[in-house]
DNA sequence: ATATTTAGTGCAATTTTGTTGCATTAAGTA
DNA sequence: TACTTAATGCAACAAAATTGCACTAAATAT
């Protein structure tokens, strides 16, 4: 396995999901970190970072692909994605809700890799205007 | 609003999505109903579709969008998808687990439309090979 | 500090997926 | 059988993502 590099690329797109506080998709993070590289390099390294353990992967609930950095991800380890995300239809950002971990049984035959819960509705900051 | 017209196109993708045992791509659907009709009549039918709450949409985790028929969807009310989609990541397949139900509990400040709850990992068939 | 290795990048081309406008066709009703 | 308009086909377009390949620059060794 390659050892990955720190570019300044890859930099620049971990600081934009880092600093925000809810997750971006690929146009979003490449509209931010204009001139630094291409729109391609931008799709790169969200896969590696995705790979790496480093962001984590969310699906809207109208198939746009979001990236966000996970709480319990910093440290690149392997691990479950078992919290919960509440996407807002109105200014269609996503939030993770960490402190809602999820917890399911089903028969022994399914062998369970990751859970997605993903709740539509109107987030707290749409619902006053 | 427009009177629905039972065309024979419908028919075709309604049969195929109702007698799959698991949730279906465009891609997919266009291809078991070859000849019948055009690509672009596909994306259209399957919008009707889902505005009249025959059939659901359900976002794989990988983002591709799928479609099935949904149980409680038959008399085509208005309703929640609150229930389970286990999404099995060696055969792609997606399976609605009807009898899973979800129940969270969020501050009143958000305003819950819709739960989706999806399960990644290895489904029963494919674990056998 | 310089050379070496190869991960990462830029660019162009391509593919896939989904959308729009408009003339034509056909389902349901009178 | 004629009429209304929902639905379709086709062509063009737009957006999103992927691939190949030559080139660049991180990280390490010398």
């Amino acid at each position: 396995m390659s050892i990955p590099r720190n570019t300044k690329a890859k930099q620049a797109v971990l600081l934009e999901i880092s600093s925000s506080d809810f997750a971006l998709s690929q146009p979003e993070i490449f509209d931010r970190v204009q001139g630094i590289c291409d729109r391609v390099t931008v799709y790169r390294i969200l896969d590696r970072l995705v790979t790496e353990n480093i962001i984590h992967k969310i699906v809207n609930v109208d198939g746009t692909i979001n990236y966000a950095r996970c709480i319990r991800c910093n440290d690149g380890h392997e691990h479950a994605h078992d919290h919960l995300h509440f996407s807002c239809i109105r200014c269609k950002k996503i939030e993770c809700l960490e402190e809602h971990l999820i917890h399911v049984k089903l028969p022994d035959a399914y062998q369970i890799k990751e859970l997605f819960l993903t709740i539509s509705g109107i987030c707290p900051s749409c619902s006053l205007s």
